[in-house]
DNA sequence: TTATAAATCCCTGTTTTCGGGGATGCTTAT
DNA sequence: ATAAGCATCCCCGAAAACAGGGATTTATAA
């Protein structure tokens, strides 16, 4: 039995390709194309009585995007399986897809093999997701969890950030009109804190959480 | 007269997405199409006598890439036209190829009609950048003839970094078998020439230039 | 060849950081 | 109500950073 698929992507030339390597494929039938979320979402809210196995979808779109159309599907349509395909791997989003159940992610520039084996694999019941993007998702679950308990106040954001701008100790108490002790004390739980050495250490650690820019 | 097209991608599916475009334009005629540079360079070099308006290449390839196929054809066949299609848009890449008289180049999220607005400008004799790529190549040489004058040294190097990775200084003139006195010496220097006020001044600036990782 | 730059080392101060304490209110959660 | 967390302030001493000189040797470029 051929398996009913959507494809959802704003680039005419990405849509195209997509279908020209789906056409090799016999048993695959293109219910619907469209150029963003809405269209889906309308498709599959009119057309009840209609199988549709896989929805393919890219990330960024107008208006509905893929993050918020994956959503949908998963609460509202249990039995239809989402692949999302993105030009970029960015940590939060793959996070976020992952989280709301999207049944593949896969990059862009993935080759035609990878793209037919993801649909495959999903069509069979499984999860497709490429190594990278594995790993990706792994290494930010285990920095998140290594980081969990360290959590700024705001008081502390301030001085670090202050501090990772170059400004003295004596400075930033007179910016915050606080005393120079109060601004020590501060800097020394921070060190304490995110278990850095120095000022260097207290600085990178606002870039990386973009306190300041580098 | 048609306009004869080689198209040079490892991806099958962006191949096919920009044939299938570039099908519905009657006056285009594709030559050849290959999975990287060499195979490109191997049909120019063979065909001598045909004639060869454009090719469109990706940047990341096996072998021989974008960059050095763009560099090989500039340099030996002046009358055909380049334009490069890329997923990102490292201003380095961007740089390089501009550099070495690339005429056009693309990210490939473009939609069709930018595709087509692209190539038909560039075999109109004109380049063709898109206004993010423009940006970006401005903006990189701005930053870089603002900063042209500051160049460390590999001491200096080496001494920001070792700073930059919380070391202190007897500890980074232990490493480097130095005196106290020169990495002191050292430390000064890179403020003073880097313009900035301490070791956080520092950090920020071995992390702009990747010395460490934040 | 003769500057110039790079790499190395040294000295003298002053300021700041860093590590170890401790204290006082004030809010928040248990 | 009591503990815990937050924000604030203080002290001390050692270590490090910062600021400002200067000096030598060795490459390297003009």
């Amino acid at each position: 039995m051929k398996h009913n698929l959507i494809i959802a992507d704003d680039h005419k030339m990405f849509l195209d390709g997509l279908l020209s390597i789906l056409k090799t494929e016999s048993n695959y039938n293109i219910l619907f194309t469209a150029k963003h979320g809405g269209h889906v979402k309308k498709y599959i809210t009119i057309n009840t009585e209609e199988k549709i196995d896989l929805v393919i979808t890219d990330v960024t779109m107008p208006e509905v995007d893929g993050i918020a159309l994956n959503k949908w599907i998963k609460k509202t349509n249990r039995n239809i399986k989402t692949l999302v395909v993105s030009m970029h791997n960015d940590p939060k989003i793959i996070d976020e897809l992952i989280e709301s159940n999207v049944d593949g992610y896969l990059q862009k520039n993935a080759q035609k093999e990878e793209f037919l084996k993801a649909i495959a694999t999903i069509l069979g019941g499984e999860k497709y997701f490429s190594k990278e993007i594995k790993d990706i998702y792994l290494k930010n679950k285990f920095e998140k969890n290594k980081e969990k308990e360290i959590k700024l106040t705001k008081r502390e954001v301030e001085v670090i950030s202050l501090i990772a701008e170059e400004f003295t100790t004596q400075e930033i108490a007179d910016k915050l009109f606080l005393s120079k002790h109060t601004i020590e004390s501060y800097r020394k739980n921070l060190i304490t804190k995110l278990n850095v050495r120095n000022l260097a250490g207290l600085t990178k650690y606002a870039i990386k959480k973009g306190y300041v820019s580098s």
